[in-house]
DNA sequence: GTTTGGATAAGTGGATACAAAAATCCAGCG
DNA sequence: CGCTGGATTTTTGTATCCACTTATCCAAAC
C-alpha cells in the first residue's frame, strides 16, 4: 500500500522554513494561547537565527489564520471565536463535501483496504491520547482527500485542519475518548462503498458539521 | 442603500502594504505575464523603497497564489494551467453556492434593490471593457456575499476571484460583450427571490461552473 | 555546431544598524 | 485614589551590508 506519514516534517533549507515549521508546531500543539504576544527578538534567539526570517514566517503564518499581524503592534496568536470556529466547519463541510465528490469514483478496492487500515490505526490511537488521535484523524482525512488530484483544495482543507487543531486536542483531551468517531467514520466509508456521490458528499457534509457544536465550549473568547 | 465601493483601495500605512498594494493591482491587472520573474531591487526602486518591505509583500503575493516563491530562485508570476484554473473554479463553485445558501434568509427588498442596481451597472460597464466590467461583476458579487456575514468566507472568495481576474479580462475582451452575462446573473436573481435556498445554492454552483470551460483557452501553459 | 566548464555577474537570504512607533512607567494633579 | 501626560524603554519597520547560491556568458574541446 502507499500511505504516507501525514505528519509535517519539513528539511528546512533556508532559516524562514525552520522558523515557520518551528512556530507552525508550536501553534498546532497549542504551546502558545490566543492572544499571545509572539516576540521576534525571543523566537529568533530561541531557535539561533535573527529576527529577519522570524518575521517572514509570521507572514506565511499570518496567511494560514494561526497569527494575527498588525502594523507596529506586532504578531498575536489568534484564537478561534465561536462564530470562527463555526464558519470554519461551515467551509470544511462544502470543500470536503467537494473533495469526496472528486475522489468518488477513483477510489478502488486497494484504497478502501487503505482507508480501514487507516480507520484502525485512529481508533488505537484514540487510546493512547489526543496527540496521536488527531494526527491519525487527520491522516484519514488527508489520505482520502489526496487522492482526489486537487492540489489547492488538498492544501486549503489541511490549512483549515491545521487551525482547528488546538480545538480538536482540547474537546479530546476533555472527553477523553470519542465513542461515536469509529461510528461516524465507518459511516463515511460505507457512504463511499454505496457509489452514490450525491450521498458521500453529503454524508462527509454531516460528518464535518456534526463535530462543530462539540468543540463549542473550547472557543476562545470573542475579542475587542 | 449600502453599497460600498468594491476596488481594494487600501491606505498604506506601512511600506509592505505599499509594496503589497502596488503589486496585486499590477498582478491583477495582468501587468506582468506568468512566468516573469520579480526582482526586488527592480520593484523597490520603482516604488523607492528598499527591498525588504518588497519580499515580505511577495510572502504575501504566494499567499494569495499570485506568485510562486522558491528558496534561493526568487519570486515568479503564477498563472494558473488548465487543470489549476478548473480547480479554482470548482472551489468556488461550493463556496459561492455555500455564501448563498447562508445570505438567503438575510435578503430584504432592499437587498434586491441594490442586486438589481448593481446588475444594471454591470451591464453598463460591459460596453466600457474588460476593466469595468470585471470590476462591476466582482463587485455584484461581494454584495451578494457580503450579506453573509462570514468574514472568513468572503475573503476566500475574494482571494479566489483576484486570481482569476487576468483571465476574465482577457477572456472578456476576447469575446468583447457576453451576452448570456445578463441573463446569467438575472436567473440568479430569480433563483434568490424564489426563497428557495438549495435551489439557489444549485443555480449558483452552476453560474461558477458555466464561466470555466469559456476561459479555457486562456490558461497558461502548464509548468515544468 | 553543439556541449562542457569555469569565470563573472546577478540575485537571494540573513544579520545588523538605526529611526520611528508603541508600550510602559512614574510623577504630579485633580 | 484614580487619572493624565510626558519621559523612558521596548519593539517594530526599514535600510544597508555581507555571505552564499544561482544564473549568465564565453571560450575551449569534442
Amino acid at each position: 500500500m502507499a500511505i504516507s506519514s501525514a505528519s509535517t516534517t519539513h528539511v528546512a533549507s533556508t532559516a524562514e522554513e525552520e522558523a515557520y515549521a518551528y512556530l507552525q508546531q508550536a501553534l498546532r500543539f497549542g504551546r502558545y494561547k490566543p492572544g499571545d504576544r509572539l516576540i521576534p527578538e525571543e523566537i529568533a534567539t530561541e531557535i539561533g537565527m535573527s529576527r529577519m526570517p522570524v518575521r517572514e514566517a509570521f507572514r506565511r503564518l499570518a496567511a494560514d489564520g494561526l497569527v494575527t499581524l498588525r502594523p507596529n503592534r506586532g504578531c498575536v496568536v489568534a484564537g478561534l471565536t465561536l462564530d470562527e470556529l463555526n464558519e470554519t466547519f461551515e467551509i470544511r463541510s462544502v470543500l470536503e463535501g467537494l473533495a469526496v465528490r472528486i475522489v468518488m469514483p477513483r477510489l478502488t478496492l486497494e484504497s478502501f483496504e487503505d482507508l480501514d487500515r487507516l480507520l484502525l490505526r485512529m481508533e488505537r490511537a484514540g487510546e493512547a491520547g489526543s496527540s496521536d488521535w488527531v494526527l491519525r484523524h487527520q491522516e484519514f482525512h488527508a489520505y482520502l482527500y489526496g487522492m482526489s488530484g486537487r492540489p489547492k483544495l488538498i492544501r486549503q482543507i489541511a490549512a483549515l485542519h491545521v487551525a482547528i487543531e488546538p480545538y480538536m486536542r482540547i474537546w479530546f483531551d476533555y472527553i477523553d475518548k470519542p465513542l461515536s468517531a469509529r461510528e461516524e467514520h465507518q459511516n463515511l466509508i460505507d457512504a463511499l462503498k454505496s457509489g452514490d456521490s450525491a450521498k458521500a458528499e453529503r454524508v462527509m457534509q454531516e460528518h464535518v458539521l456534526f463535530t462543530a457544536p462539540l468543540l463549542a465550549d473550547f472557543a476562545s473568547p470573542s475579542r475587542r
